[in-house]
DNA sequence: TCATTAGGAATGATTGTTCATTCCGAATAA
DNA sequence: TTATTCGGAATGAACAATCATTCCTAATGA
């Protein structure tokens, strides 16, 4: 195997490992010989692709929440009206959600810890802004509620967090059914139709 | 002061410091001297009250459950028609989550870690399931739409999440018109109207 | 061969917890 | 009243365990 693609995919396990363990240990409740024994590499090797677990933590989160930015933005284009665009944007984090449980718990369980640095702390609020424009724009052709933006995807975001935690806890299977229901419902709660 | 008094202060001191840190710093991030010098007691006096960090950490969790679900309780009544029931049960929730933010980023930081025992976890099942029993009866009725009542339940207490953050940072003042308007936007998304 | 990477034992710092000691107010005695 | 005794509560230095990080040797591969 070429030097190159060993080490992205030693990294990448690196990666992967943390946060299996991050998700749902905590970042404090993590050890690094833990996440080396799951990753499958000796505990100073982490060292020679981090330079400390802090510097883990952040650079995981920044993908994880860039990973995410940009999934939230497939398939949209500004001349959708507000509806399509909305269903575009909740079926994105819907299954970008339930594809990817840990990453999201993993988000919403360090959105605000002490240890994150600007570049993460950017990349959260990047992700936030850009639910937060998506909104102002319907909410200008009076298609949305009036009302501070980030309350407005909050409506949106937020019963994703208990829900992701539910389907952590029992692996059950998401059906299309549920996600037009809570799309539905989601709409009905922020529209002004 | 009477023994029994300054006993329950001390030891109410100890939970307050507790509460504080645990919902900023996290569970494993914090530790016993910190909690000891917050509440202004010697680090051995904790264990005179908790046998343990992780016994100290479900009392909290325990007493903060209980409260929280007693509080969306408050001025309920079996005879209320289904919208009455939603708007008490709505602003319960809500002043608990604005007069008391600490409390409830400590339950969502800690709803599903495994150091938490039968009884906290418990605790924590009481109140989602009193929310899913509300939700039920209306669905009943056919005034609330037809879905699993812990997802219905997730659109209401969904958004606190995110919100109550957005509050813990910017400590700014919760408007009466703000939460009229995100009650009404709730019930939009899970009423029959 | 020789430069680079991996591994995991060693290290020093930090943690939860313990325990010998101090403190303090009530009870007792004078 | 005032001095003395007493017992549980409080303390924080000390301990053993555990952690993040370092470092040295082995393995690798060019």
């Amino acid at each position: 195997m070429p030097e190159t693609i060993k080490n992205i995919s030693k990294k990448d396990a690196i990666l992967k490992a943390a946060l299996q363990l991050f998700s749902h240990r905590s970042f404090d409740g993590t050890t690094i010989p833990e996440i080396a024994r799951v990753a499958k590499v000796g505990a100073g090797t982490i060292y020679r692709y981090f330079i400390s677990k802090e510097d883990l933590v952040n650079e995981l989160f920044v993908r994880v929440l860039d990973d995410f930015t940009e999934h939230l933005q497939v398939g949209l284009h500004g001349q959708m009206d507000t509806r399509t665009r909305f269903h575009h944007l909740f079926n994105n984090a819907w299954n970008y959600v339930m594809n990817n449980v840990e990453a999201f718990l993993f988000i919403n369980l360090n959105d605000e810890a002490t240890y994150l640095n600007d570049r993460s702390r950017k990349s959260f609020s990047r992700m936030w802004d850009y639910i937060a424009e998506m909104v102002e724009q319907g909410a200008d052709k009076g298609e949305l509620i009036k009302l501070d933006p980030k309350f407005v995807a909050s409506l949106v975001y937020g019963p994703l967090i208990p829900i992701s935690k539910r389907f952590n806890n029992d692996n059950r299977q998401a059906s299309q059914a549920l996600a037009k229901a809570l799309e539905e419902a989601t709409w009905r709660a922020i529209s002004t139709d």
